[in-house]
DNA sequence: CAAATTTTTGTATGCTCGTACAATTTTTTG
DNA sequence: CAAAAAATTGTACGAGCATACAAAAATTTG
């Protein structure tokens, strides 16, 4: 069976805001705006879905599947516990992705989801999935109390990375938030728990 | 010479807007609501301002000046260069500012400078600010390229631990938003490092 | 106190935007 | 091919907002 018109309208004009907000941000999304960008005319979308909201929220998921796909993708490569650890880290910071405008359109999701009960769901449905792939590195390697304390460490220097990349005109590379992050991580666990995370296989 | 009404009635409206600020962030920042704050009828805003984004700079200025208050004050009772930097650290969260509308309004005003040179400006003026101070902790205490990444991660840290309380529903506290970050700074500067700092006085 | 000046009020204007929808075009069906 | 259904277009409406400004009120001046 093959897709109907309405899943490839649906899906254009979700990939449409997509463009659109890496460029403008969430405040920049107009409904036109979103049209334009799909190549579709002004009063389209109110076809398509019950409201701009709704594209707004399928755009959020959209946007999120892109940066899971690049922590996914590297750690089904990972061996060992420290390689998950690297893959997470790496994966949210992919090179064409690490820019201004897109750290900005970020910020702005963040401001928007306190005022958004469905966008805001999504929000910390995605911080747990990160709380949980980064627990899953460092479990069994540390104590209870000090694996929470590591997590949102690690949270913190991500998403504080991003914003710095948003609002100091920095110039960072992904390759230097990468690193930054990394040897955070390492003086922060200490050498002793790194070792035995570079020996420690994934499954158990 | 006492202040004439013109600086009076300005004063008000910045602090009404100050107040606006905390509540609803910049988006939720109408003339309406920053005259209703002030205890002033709506019009008034463009008879003492040229026009809303004049208020905006200098209640971003008022708010700013908030924060450094509280930074000065703890480095002016500052004896070694430790703690200096955690008059830094500490100032940067004060425990009846440290709640999710003020750090909502807060991320939204560097999504907000984004879009406004005038807002860039004054954001690229509050980091160096930050990072000056931060370095001053630490210069002569470790090497020049070391500087910039101490002093880049804890401006990360500190806005990054702004963020979170933001989005992620996460009732972090002031007083453990600074131990995570005083741990951090520990465990990145070294316990050699951190005990010079400790026996060096402000001064030199 | 009366005229002049300053300050304040309330509102009108113009703009942007989300949404609904009638009119039109395209596609499907029998 | 004609009728019905689906898809698309363009626009009109109303809400929310910043700003300007005429009218009113309050204050100062002579």
């Amino acid at each position: 069976m093959k897709r109907s018109i309405e899943d490839i309208r649906r899906q254009e004009l979700i990939e449409g805001a997509y463009r659109a907000f890496l460029q403008f941000g969430i405040d920049g999304l107009t409904t036109a705006r979103i049209c334009k960008e799909a190549g579709m005319s002004p009063g389209i979308l109110s076809y398509y879905f019950k409201s701009k909201d709704e594209v707004l929220f399928w755009m959020v998921r959209h946007a999120n599947r892109v940066i899971m796909d690049e922590v996914v993708n590297r750690m089904k490569q990972a061996t060992t516990r420290w390689d998950r650890l690297m893959a997470i880290v790496e994966g949210n910071f992919p090179e064409d992705l690490f820019e201004q405008n897109v750290a900005n359109a970020w910020l702005s999701f963040y401001v928007a989801s306190a005022k958004d009960v469905q966008l805001e769901r999504l929000q910390r449905l995605f911080h747990r999935r990160l709380a949980s792939n980064l627990s899953s590195c460092v479990c069994h390697l540390v104590e209870g109390e000090q694996i929470r304390h590591f997590v949102a460490a690690v949270a913190i220097l991500i998403d504080g990375t991003w914003l710095h990349r948003a609002a100091i005109h920095s110039r960072m590379t992904s390759a230097e938030a990468i690193s930054l992050i990394k040897s955070q991580i390492e003086s922060t666990l200490g050498s002793d728990v790194v070792t035995a995370a570079k020996n420690t296989p994934v499954s158990p």
